[in-house]
DNA sequence: TAGTGTAGAGAACGCCCGTTCTCCATTTCC
DNA sequence: GGAAATGGAGAACGGGCGTTCTCTACACTA
């Protein structure tokens, strides 16, 4: 059955770059060539078709960037560097979990926890990088401000998207320098 | 005319607090008094309603940061102990721009506009607060990006938004040491 | 008092969406 | 070859939304 990858992967396009609400599950099923009714038997909901989407992108978001910044050393700045390279991708269009989060979290627990999810997880890959550090936790809830602060400058203000990922990184050495000295 | 005020009123904290899609025009006027005809009247369509949703809150929450900021000292700190501040209110739901674009960003390019001129009134600000940096432009764009990461973690792991606050604000501090001394 | 205009309440309209159901063609098994 | 199951296409259903329209009640003028 790879019907569900197919979905998955129509409907993770459509959702990332529209917006959940404004696609609905006949766009899916147009975009997917999947039918209508073995959709709703793969996925019996579209709660479901959407944590189902953030969890596939959680998966390969993190797996992206962890293993940019394995093949560069393990080092903090890679995150960024990596950073720069998404926002200068043609469908870029900011955060996913936080877009959905701010679409669908007054409304749907389920979406929440996956985007708390994440965003843990990427808390815990930063932290890792940051293990040098006096207060390791707290530096890496810096750098999680920075990447998502930075996100959010890319989205809305595409044309400052590099710059925002090199102040970023440059912000990022300064705290990681300062916080290895004591 | 004061409709137009309650109208607002009603509509800014629906919208802030379910998200804009998930608010019906109906309910707008349900909640204002108002009949849904001097609603058209006052607002010829739901995105005109929504523009003047966000122009009043980008108004209203600069004048309360830059008014802020000025009665302590106007130092780059009292950005983020306001954000702590504003991170506990009780209706705090993230950044109400944020959201909005997510949400609008890919249908309403008049949204988009408003959103980006926010964030631009933002960095100005950040800016005035850098000047005596080496390159203030820099440390706003730093600091930009420090304040809507803490928004990000504080509107989706609320338990952490009073830390994500302190942390960004003792990463601003670092900074900005770092930045006035070349 | 009769007539005119205004405003509100809410019905109506057209459209879209999530979900289910119907119908028909095709395949599969005895 | 016939019967039963499978699967696809798309209609149907119930509900919601943005927007407009209708009807009624009241205020004001001559």
């Amino acid at each position: 059955m790879e019907h569900a990858e197919r979905l998955l992967s129509a409907a993770s396009e459509l959702f990332y770059r529209r917006g959940v609400r404004a696609v609905g599950m006949d766009d899916v099923r147009a975009a997917s060539g999947v039918s209508l009714k073995r959709l709703y038997q793969c996925f019996p909901s579209k709660e479901a078709l959407v944590v189902a989407y953030l969890e596939r992108r959680d998966e390969r978001w993190m797996s992206s960037l962890t293993g940019y910044v394995a093949e560069h050393g393990g080092s903090v700045e890679a995150v960024f560097a990596w950073l720069e390279r998404w926002f200068a991708e043609d469908d870029f269009r900011g955060c996913g979990f936080v877009n959905a989060y701010g679409e669908l979290g007054a409304t749907s627990e389920p979406v929440r926890e996956v985007v708390r999810r994440h965003k843990q997880r990427l808390r815990d890959h930063l932290r890792t990088l940051a293990a040098g550090a006096d207060d390791p936790d707290l530096l890496a809830e810096q750098l999680l401000a920075l990447v998502d602060g930075a996100t959010v400058t890319a989205m809305v203000a595409p044309e400052r998207a590099t710059a925002a990922a090199r102040a970023a990184g440059a912000a990022a050495r300064a705290l990681v320098t300062a916080a290895c000295r004591g």
